[in-house]
DNA sequence: CGTAGGTTTGACTGATCTCAAGTTTGGTGG
DNA sequence: CCACCAAACTTGAGATCAGTCAAACCTACG
């Protein structure tokens, strides 16, 4: 197995889950070019109303999406993992309608946006894979917004964290229920349109409640099913396909 | 002017905007079978779960999007317009992700899903369109939870009539800052995360401001320039094609 | 070690919700 | 044209959730 295939592996396994794709696509997939790039934490990748002319594709480490109020406020819109396309959009769009950056040392796979182009064009299974990808995207973007619009702080926190591990396990990042969470609890409360502090009061409420429990950065979902009851969560929106 | 060209005129137009359509184009679209029907107010056309093998255009009135949480509150996700096409995502979702229901007596024209996926299938440009709908339909949402994570009441609301007056004269729906609002203070609370009664009485901090001013349904932006800065609104996120 | 970023805790403030009672509006039938 | 009704809107008082400000404490890393 060549570096090059390992590498995009992840992203080409999860667009074929999408749609049916032949060994055709997957050749085609696996010849485009790209260039693969290490990154710090907390760096910008695509800046909102920006016309870059690549797509990255997330290898390793974690990644976020999000806007900006213009008072200062920010509001983080998805979580990105391994095997995602941060900014697959720009496949349609001419210009970012939101900034992506890392949120921890990551490295990228640089794809042109004219040969991916191309391939959407000529493979029409690999565009329906594509497309579905995005309104899975927007799904979560749904969900997203009922979370932040009707739920309590503790059953936001509880979504998200449902979310993650959801996310993570279909990826195949590890063990299920007992993970490195990438984020900080201020991107946790950007994520959920709350404050640092009260996001860390309340996660130390599902830690007293036995829901989850946490080491240096080591966290265990200690009763799974608590918690999807407590963030009112039901995985159909993710895979909504 | 045939009556059939006539009512998916608009949805048409739209259509034409997002990606350089030709006459063979226009001409796919316009023999496409569609069945009118009328329907009153509060109406759901589609429920969440659900796969009805049709997909619905907005002709006449105004419908919105939804998701329920298990304690029953409700979240609108998005309002719709004539010309929209309200559950587009069935093109390529088994399942509908969220409830469309009417807010005003309406007529919608039902559209078989085959036929649409043999155009799609048949006429790139159509695709494109219809991919790119799809992608200002997730950047709205991104927006929203924006709106409703990290803005003030006072700016939620501000920011849902600037977004509904601009989609408003978008579509050529008449005079764009005097209109009749489709929506109760109930709805717009259940859209921005708030309750009637705190949306009732920011909006008549609105109206007492001078941004506003509403006589029974009637209600017409005062000052168009204020109302944006306070919703802190940049319509850059509606077109973002 | 020393430092910066992240976490934790406390006391106080303020925005929004809840509950509850009116009032207005628009539609319906007599 | 009027009487009535349901739905929508309005207003007040009190409760609660989450925000703010500020300080102390970790802990990873150079």
């Amino acid at each position: 197995m060549a570096d090059g295939e390992d590498i995009i592996g992840r992203a080409i396994r999860k667009l074929d889950h999408l749609a049916d794709l032949d060994e055709a696509d997957h050749q085609a997939l696996r010849s485009l070019k790209t260039k693969i790039r290490s990154i710090g934490a907390n760096q910008i990748l695509v800046s909102q109303g920006s016309d870059v002319a690549k797509c990255f594709v997330l290898v390793n480490g974690y990644a976020c999406s999000h806007r900006e109020t213009s008072g200062g406020g920010r509001q983080i819109l998805s979580f990105r993992l391994p095997g995602d396309i941060l900014n697959l959009d720009r496949l349609l769009m001419k210009r970012a309608d939101h900034n992506v950056q890392t949120i921890s040392s990551a490295t990228v796979a640089e794809i042109g946006l004219e040969s991916l182009r191309q391939i959407v064009g000529q493979r029409p299974r690999i565009a329906e894979a594509l497309w579905r990808a995005m309104l899975i995207d927007a799904s979560i973007a749904r969900e997203w917004v009922l979370n932040v619009g009707r739920r309590t702080a503790t059953q936001r926190i509880a979504h998200l964290l449902c979310e993650f591990a959801t996310l993570r396990d279909a990826a195949g990042l590890g063990h299920p229920d007992r993970f490195e969470l990438p984020m900080t609890q201020e991107q946790i409360g950007d994520a959920t349109g709350l404050t640092a502090v009260h996001v860390n009061r309340k996660l130390h409420d599902l830690e007293k409640a036995g829901v989850i429990a946490r080491t240096r950065r080591e966290w265990t979902i200690v009763d799974w099913r608590r918690l999807k009851r407590i963030g009112d969560f039901d995985d159909h929106y993710l895979c909504a396909a």
